[in-house]
RNA sequence: GGAGUGGUAGUUCAGUUUGGUUAGAAUACCUGCCUGUCACGCAGGGGGUCGCGGGUUCGAGUCCCGUCCACUCCGCCA
């Protein structure tokens, strides 16, 4: 009775052997490394935690069918061998052997052809999508990854929003038995970076970042004056509470990553006594400072007795980078990350940010989103003030997805390409069919894609999309199991037409 | 492109800091014993190119250089 068959005992009357099996690689349910793992995939899934996920799976998808067929949306399947778009992520191409000298590509979402599918009248559509991105890889990015992919006329944000927020309290209540706190609380992406310096805040975290700019930019002190008054930088503090127990190492540790990261340095305050400005206070930078300052600051990032105050001051970016990334080390490092679901919407995503390295306007979103502006013409002459109607959801710090109502204008179209400084023949070669479809009637329509791998592992508690794929690819985008990437033959060279140098080809 | 961690029996690891006898443990595997086991037990046995290549040295798993693989992160991911 105690193993898990143990209700029931066989008696063999004759035994047949229906296939003989060598000694496994390794024992179910064992510790294994990853390599071993992913090389002996199938041994691998024969593991109670493996078979889990992919139950999990499969039933969160039945769940997102259910749900969304309930009210009436129409799955359906969009190309896989498709057109290379320059924007955005490296395409994943196809040679093709019929039009020598011409390339597929796989598609990195089906952005273009679910917009095309409102423009036909589909007014409700999904799919559970394959996508492709040839990018490195991270634990919760793989080449090939599935999305769920949303699209709707004639709606608002508010509206897909709250759909998504019913199917995701669905689907955490099916899988987990947890009751999510509907609606989802929203904040916007400019008060995002500034409370959490990332656009993906992870709001388990009990503490958080404060612009400190209005109470410093008065100061005597240079190195936090000048930032605090001038446009585009700012001085931020990140007050650690007491339970850190942060360690004289420990604030070298993130010194060094601060400096890593493009800071000269990490100026901190330790707060011994708050009441005792004088001697209460441990701090290389507090004798620039005059008493009512601190004693200002203080009380901005409430600080109480034990806690230490880190300042990072100068361009918004870097700020947010180093201010961000420490607050999610020291909550990580001690464990003061609480064990809870905490959802969130960041809206209002900028429409454009400028690019240092090429000095061109890029696309936060990406140039289908629906810009928010009173005059046409702001577009191209202030497209740094402009804001989108955008959406991102984000659980536990992780991005889940992200959509937007889209551009269904040809004018407004075409505007947002000239600022990405696409020349009209660009335009028309590489997005002519999407605007000319535009022309015939366009229905106002938006929609959202999620990272359905990132899903599965947050419901899982993975920690990293393999976990969740039966197949999965290395670091180095290749496939353990089957070896691919392979070479190919030289006929297969020849017949796609394609020169490949002699020693990558297989002999 | 860059930074870091790891690679030693089939598997999981110790040994590397400080170079020195025949490279160990657990588990798995094989053989024998055991008539109620279920993480069985007992006795015995086989199993290693210390990722790969080069160097230093009387001597390298251990030190140095290069390289490959796996993982984490930065860049990158409209």
């Amino acid at each position: 009775m105690k193993i898990a068959s143990g209700k029931v005992e066989v008696v063999s009357s004759k035994i047949e052997l229906l296939s003989k099996a060598d000694t496994p690689p390794f024992q179910f349910d064992d510790e294994v490394n990853e390599d071993n793992r992913l090389k002996y995939r199938i041994h691998d899934l024969k593991s109670n935690k493996m078979q889990n996920n992919l139950i999990v799976r499969s039933n969160v998808v039945k769940i997102i069918r259910n749900y969304l067929s309930q009210l009436d949306f129409l799955e359906i399947e969009t190309p896989i061998l498709t057109k290379a778009t320059p924007e955005g992520a490296r395409d994943y191409l196809v040679p093709s052997r019929i039009n020598i000298g011409q390339f597929y590509a796989l598609p990195q979402s089906p952005q273009l052809f679910k917009q095309m599918l409102m423009m036909s009248g589909y007014e409700k559509y999904y799919q559970i999508a394959k996508c492709f991105r040839d990018e490195d890889l991270r634990a919760d990015r793989q080449p090939e990854f599935t999305q769920l992919d949303i699209e709707m006329s004639f709606i608002d944000q508010d509206h897909i929003i709250s759909i998504i927020e019913k199917l995701f309290s669905e689907i955490f209540q099916d899988i987990l038995k947890v009751k999510i706190d509907l609606p989802i609380h929203r904040i916007t992406y400019n008060e995002s970076m500034d409370r959490f310096g990332s656009d993906r805040p992870d709001l388990r975290i009990p503490f958080e970042i404060k612009n400190i700019s209005d109470i410093v930019k008065n100061s005597e002190f240079k190195v936090f004056s000048k930032p605090a008054s001038q446009d585009g930088q700012k001085v931020s503090a990140l007050c650690i509470p007491s339970e850190a127990q942060l360690s004289r190492k420990d604030i070298d540790i993130y010194t060094d990553i601060a400096i890593s990261r493009g800071s000269q340095g990490l100026a901190y305050i330790k707060c011994n006594d708050i009441d005792d400005i004088e001697n209460g206070l441990q701090s290389p930078i507090i004798k620039f400072l005059d008493s009512l300052t601190i004693k200002n600051i203080l009380k901005d990032v409430n600080a109480t007795n034990g806690d230490i105050i880190f300042f990072s001051a100068g361009p918004n970016n870097l700020v947010n980078n180093i201010l961000g990334s420490l607050r999610c080390k020291i909550a990580e490092d001690k464990n003061l990350i609480q064990d809870k679901w905490k959802f969130v919407w960041i809206t209002d995503f900028p429409m454009f940010e400028h690019d240092i390295e090429t000095k061109k306007w890029k696309c936060l979103h990406h140039p289908f989103t629906m810009p928010v502006f009173n005059n046409i013409k702001d577009i191209e002459n202030n497209p740094e003030s402009l804001l989108s109607e955008s959406y991102d959801l984000v659980l536990n710090g992780i991005e889940l997805g992200g959509g937007s109502i889209r551009i269904n204008n040809t004018e407004i179209q075409s505007s947002i390409f000239k600022v990405l400084g696409l020349k009209d023949k660009e335009i028309k070669e590489q997005f002519g069919f999407f605007v000319d479809s535009m022309k015939y009637g366009c229905p106002p329509h938006g929609g959202i894609a999620f990272g359905l791998d990132r899903i599965i592992m947050l419901l899982t508690k993975s920690k990293s999309i393999r976990e969740v794929i039966a197949f999965p690819k290395t670091q180095t985008a290749s496939c353990s199991l089957t070896g691919a990437p392979a070479k190919i033959s030289k006929d297969q060279v020849n017949e796609l037409g394609l020169k490949i140098n002699d020693k990558n080809i297989d002999k």
